[in-house]
DNA sequence: GCGTTGTCATTTCATTTGAAACGAAAGTCA
DNA sequence: TGACTTTCGTTTCAAATGAAATGACAACGC
């Protein structure tokens, strides 16, 4: 009598192990982190952050490139490009012979503005960094590009 | 002639080097394959994917306990256990002596859903870490922990 | 006891989000 | 050329989000 019933015993599911959790609160908790350094000073969002650092290196850039690029939605881009270009940091204008693409390019103003955040951002990296040796940062890098090379 | 101005030549930024850029993607990334899992078979969403886990270790669970415990807000861990317990995954009662908190416990039909989901995402879990040796995944896991541990 | 303060969960409300619809502009094919 | 399909960026609209307000209760001080 009282023979166990099949059921798996299932060891208990532990969401701290949990990789997708886990990234998923690192990243909240980086983020969160980053925006304290544009947000209240420069009155920048995460959007608006990516939009910037983007096109910092590459001028005359289309919303679907920086969509694709950026892995941001489109219409993301499309609104963080509209509020930096009311800020004057952004200039838009229409590719000359592709009427539908839009090219986009920092303003003297939001180069000015870039240069002065990604110090900054710069050093909230390496702060968030400081635990981790030389080579665990190597490691970390190999490791997240490894998973981001990933099929899906 | 010509000397170099003082400007920083300031080696142009690269978002993709940058790590709370980094992680993002890849926390979205297993965000959504992850979702892929639950969502639309079991028509649960993230959030609520979240409680039942949590309460899938943990019997009588108050939302402050979850709150602080899960990484998300209070509200959203509030909306996630009114749907849970519209669908009928989730009992919840006052709690016999204080009467501000509240009970959360998986129905029959909260475990049973839960015990259905769990070992997808775990399978979709080794998927995602399928390119990288054990090694290779005991360090993720170890570097992670210790970029969660750092300060903020 | 009774007022004050603090805590918990929910509700409210303004903002953010993204899927789908849209208009404009190319590209394609006959 | 002229219908068609496709692509790009924006707009629309409904859903998700979270800060602040709310209401219910508990804990403390006196």
């Amino acid at each position: 009598m009282s023979a166990k019933p099949p059921q798996k015993p299932s060891k208990p599911f532990d969401l701290d192990a949990f990789l997708p959790y886990r990234v998923s609160v690192l990243a909240s908790r980086l983020s969160q982190g980053l925006a304290k350094v544009y947000q209240d000073r420069f009155g920048i969002s995460n959007p608006e952050w990516r939009v910037l650092a983007h096109l910092s290196g590459n001028a005359k850039v289309s919303v679907r490139e920086i969509h694709a690029r950026v892995a941001m939605d489109k219409v993301k881009v499309s609104r963080a490009a509209a509020r930096l270009e009311a800020c004057g940091f952004v200039r838009k204008a229409t590719h000359p012979t592709d009427h539908r693409l839009v090219e986009l390019q920092l303003s003297t103003e939001g180069r000015a503005l870039f240069d002065e955040i990604a110090p900054l951002a710069l050093a909230y990296e390496k702060q968030a960094l400081s635990g981790l040796s030389p080579d665990e940062r190597r490691a970390l890098h190999t490791l997240v590009e490894m998973l981001l090379a990933a099929p899906t």
